[in-house]
DNA sequence: CTGAATCCAGATGGATACTG
DNA sequence: CAGTATCCATCTGGATTCAG
């Protein structure tokens, strides 16, 4: 390749850097499949993705959604219903995602077929 | 949709569960950066590695990259040197992930732009 | 219903020293 | 050089309880 090493290793660096950034947002055992969850019905409520993601505690998915609301994926909304209930949709930068979903699906249906169901 | 309820949720079980998978897969701190670094390059020495993959330890590395063979995701040589060095590549398998490195890439840089980089 | 607070066991991972 | 072993502080996350 004709670029100079140093430029070249830069460039890797924010690569590097960027695929860490994305990775850092998506991290934990749960962020993917809450998002899954409210993207597929498009909005969706606290007890109801509670009930979509298999295994989670209120604890981590309260955590959880907070994350993804500082990092502005999703939008949270407080319903005037008696009991409270408060509504969680995919920001316009949560749906960027979908792509990234897609492509982790696809790849993950192959791994699972090669090494994850030996 | 015109889908039954029931084969509605199947269906998105299985997608999470797959995307799940994929995440298990490249899960924790260090995996993209150490698959960055080999990719980069085509072939990389253990040393190497640990140079270009910036604060991890001899011993992450080193367990990081056992589980990477055991996904098949990196293949790993030992090299008639004195003294003795270690060469990884990419398996076929390691290399279907440029993909989704891509895309990651590519939407950590947005993200960092709007979120990160506040 | 939606969360926050507390408790606590087990996992994670850095530092360091050691081996072939 | 490429790991392995040990120690140990910190983090993670489930269970449970409490609050608005």
């Amino acid at each position: 390749m004709g670029c100079k090493i140093e430029e070249f290793q830069q460039e890797q660096r924010k690569r590097m850097r960027a695929v860490q950034d994305a990775m850092d947002a998506l991290n934990g055992k749960w962020k993917i499949p809450i998002i899954s969850s409210i993207c597929c019905y498009g909005k969706r409520r606290f007890s109801d993705i509670l009930n979509d993601v298999d295994g989670i505690s209120n604890r981590m998915l309260s955590k959880e959604l907070k994350e993804l609301e500082i990092n502005e994926l999703v939008k949270r909304t407080i319903l005037n219903t008696q009991p409270i209930s408060v509504q969680y949709e995919l920001t316009e930068h949560g749906n960027t995602l979908q792509t990234i979903i897609g492509n982790l699906t696809d790849w993950g249906v192959e791994h699972r077929k090669k090494i994850v169901g030996k």
